[in-house]
DNA sequence: TTCTAAAATTGAGTCAATTCTGTTTTTGTG
DNA sequence: CACAAAAACAGAATTGACTCAATTTTAGAA
């Protein structure tokens, strides 16, 4: 098995992709029929079954795409946080935050998050909670970071101070794509509002 | 408009929601479906359909009664809290995660948190909105009465606290019910040792 | 080049939620 | 009681995700 195969495959994976973000942004998830992209993407229906086990992992593969643009964008913040620990977060956190939309549409994050949980068995759901996790470890390193340069108390318990911050970052940005209405930059607010209390607690 | 036809009206909703609640926890949500549960009930799809907008609905007036439940039990530590801040969140969180598993299993919990991600503005996406919303309402009076009582400093922002107590839990409980393996007293710990960085932050 | 097994593709068929339309029941009025 | 309008019901028809048996394409050997 090597070269046309495998061309051929990747071709169509590409394919099948761009064809469902395209659709997805235009009609939405519940309304672009796995038939439509099929015919977009130039491969019948029972094709797209033999690359993705169900329509969820077609957002998968796009939402992964997204997280990780996210992951790599905050190393930069890990590696040279603002010499303040409010300004820190909120740096990192707002990275999170503003390339987020970037791929996806607010409907689409909703579908996302909501067949991750429906299904956390699936390979999109494991997917997801490993990026979910991904992100907690990349706060986790900037709380250590922070830690190491004296900004942060070594006492702290960074392990669980990273998972809070990511929780309620998260949770607020679940709140924030339910909402078509809500703006940026308030929940980027709201967050900072909440992080001050914790910053208060852990400075040295 | 008068007794006859509200009362059977009140009848087959409750006939609905019995038969749909069994055959939840029998067969799984997804395993359940409508035409058994119209079966079950004694009535056609048509009717449920007539009570209800969709499935996820249904399941929604399940999940309603569960947490007003707990709601309900939770009014108790409010009024009366434990004379120490971390035992009075730890108590007050500890009710809704005991008795969260009632009525709904873990997979209804998925499904339910799934749909209210989905379709944030249908009725249960809107009903679930407003009881997250009574929670974090309840740990935030929670909160204020702690500050009344003096165990907690008054300088703290009680509304941006009560907010990231609730978002933590929330997203700890959703991580629980994702792992069917997952052990109630774990949740519970991870949570105090979360909430053990903001309780020495807001002590007196 | 020819042939065969393995891999991949196809699209008609299945299944279950939801919708739709015609029928039945209830209500209030004369 | 009889009747017309309103409300509710029934179940057949629709829709769209997903499956599967049959067909086509590719890889590699002779």
């Amino acid at each position: 098995m090597s070269g046309l195969r495998a061309r051929q495959k990747a071709d169509r994976h590409r394919r099948i992709i761009e064809a469902a973000a395209a659709l997805f942004r235009d009609a939405g998830y519940e309304g672009a029929k796995i038939e439509t992209i099929a015919a977009q993407a130039e491969v019948s229906v029972g094709t797209i079954y033999n690359y993705y086990q169900n329509k969820g992992d077609i957002l998968g593969a796009i939402v992964s795409m997204e997280v990780n643009e996210v992951l790599n964008a905050g190393r930069g913040v890990v590696a040279n946080p603002p010499a303040n620990v409010g300004d820190a977060l909120d740096t990192l956190l707002g990275i999170y935050i503003e390339h987020s939309l970037h791929y996806l549409s607010k409907e689409m994050w909703r579908q996302a998050m909501a067949i991750s949980t429906q299904l956390p068995d699936s390979p999109f759901g494991q997917a997801y909670t490993a990026l979910d996790r991904a992100l907690t470890e990349q706060i986790r390193a900037l709380i250590a970071r922070l830690q190491a340069l004296g900004l942060v108390r070594r006492d702290i318990d960074g392990h669980a101070l990273g998972e809070l911050v990511f929780n309620n970052m998260n949770m607020m940005f679940i709140e924030f794509v339910k909402r078509d209405g809500a703006r940026m930059a308030e929940l980027r607010t709201a967050i900072r509002r909440q992080n001050r209390i914790l910053v208060a607690a852990i400075g040295v």
